[in-house]
DNA sequence: ACACTAACAGAATGGCTGTTCCTTTTGTAG
DNA sequence: CTACAAAAGGAACAGCCATTCTGTTAGTGT
């Protein structure tokens, strides 16, 4: 083959990584072999090596992926003009979870922890979010209490702090919710 | 040989758990090798399984040595007589945090979600905690803040289990924050 | 439609690592 | 103090796994 049109390139780079996310779901980020990935997503060991440097650059991507799915999540509400108070929208994050995304998400902090690549998309996914939460909360103030937008900037910081906190913490109990069984119909 | 005393087998098997530890928080739970912990034990391979029956055996030793450390601290303070508001409560287990046993704490999360045996004793040790948490405040509800010890019990469930997400949050925050490098002197 | 070249399959490899085995050492009981 | 047996040392082993390599296939630009 040729070199591939760029769409059908990015099409495969993420059927590897939506395959490796689902092992890693499965088997762990360490304990998932190549030969699990090659078996989940139908490629072969040269295929996936073309598409991504070696396992970690990989695992990387996977990490993104799940991370940012997460972040995702988060615009619509800030956008929203009745924007939801801290209460609701924890409330709606932690309904959001997926229990196989949080276990990849958690063993995501675990890694983070010795390889600073891991750790540094971790941070800045977590920054990002909380930013988000941030702007909902402020978004929150001023609609819906009526603060002035100066004033509930600074408020704003602290709650979307405790916000994060909570979900971080809610996810976490979800990892460990479900252990490795889930046939969700 | 013959037997060692049981002083001195425990304190062997410390020794080689303490070794563990340190290497687990330098380079991870599975990154680390047996000769990575012969080197910084001192001691030899064939010592090692002397102690434990394999590698999982001694990760399950060090996950529990870290998280009943941090429980440790909880308990002076449920017993004293002046307990310590929610706020007060987790500002002092925040500053309590080693980012060393952070770090090995988070990674700990992280095989949870995959390894059974360790999700079980990241589940009690969480559990313990939290009851802890919850006595203490209770103690704080009953004897500074004048409430009925049936309404103080209540209560304290949902504080102790606000304090407890937000003191895992801090514990990850440290955990990313300390990457690798510390040379305490 | 053709040719070119990168994607792909899958076997081969080389290194690493958990575990075991055998020897030597040494703590303990009598 | 002696003898015994378990513990410590460390080399050897076996299996796994990331990565590479070789040939084959099939998209893509012309």
């Amino acid at each position: 083959m040729p070199r591939l049109t760029d769409a059908r390139k990015e099409l495969r780079r993420t059927q590897i990584a939506e395959a490796a996310v689902r092992c890693f779901g499965r088997n762990g980020l360490e304990r998932t072999s190549i030969a699990d990935i090659t078996a989940e997503s139908g490629l072969s060991a040269g295929s996936i090596y073309a598409h991504y440097r070696n396992k970690a650059d990989l695992v990387r991507a996977a990490a993104r992926e799940v991370l940012a799915r997460r972040a995702d999540v988060l615009g619509e509400y800030a956008a929203g003009d009745a924007p939801p108070g801290p209460d609701e929208l924890l409330s709606r994050l932690i309904a959001a979870i997926d229990p196989a995304e949080a276990r990849v998400g958690v063993q995501t902090w675990g890694e983070a922890t010795t390889d600073p690549a891991i750790r540094d998309i971790v941070v800045d996914m977590t920054d990002r979010m909380r930013a988000m939460l941030h702007d909902c909360v402020m978004a929150w103030l001023v609609k819906v209490e009526h603060h002035e937008p100066a004033e509930a900037r600074e408020r704003a910081t602290p709650i979307a702090h405790r916000v994060m906190a909570l979900y971080q913490a809610e996810l976490l109990y979800t990892a460990l919710r479900s252990p490795t069984e889930e046939t969700a119909s």
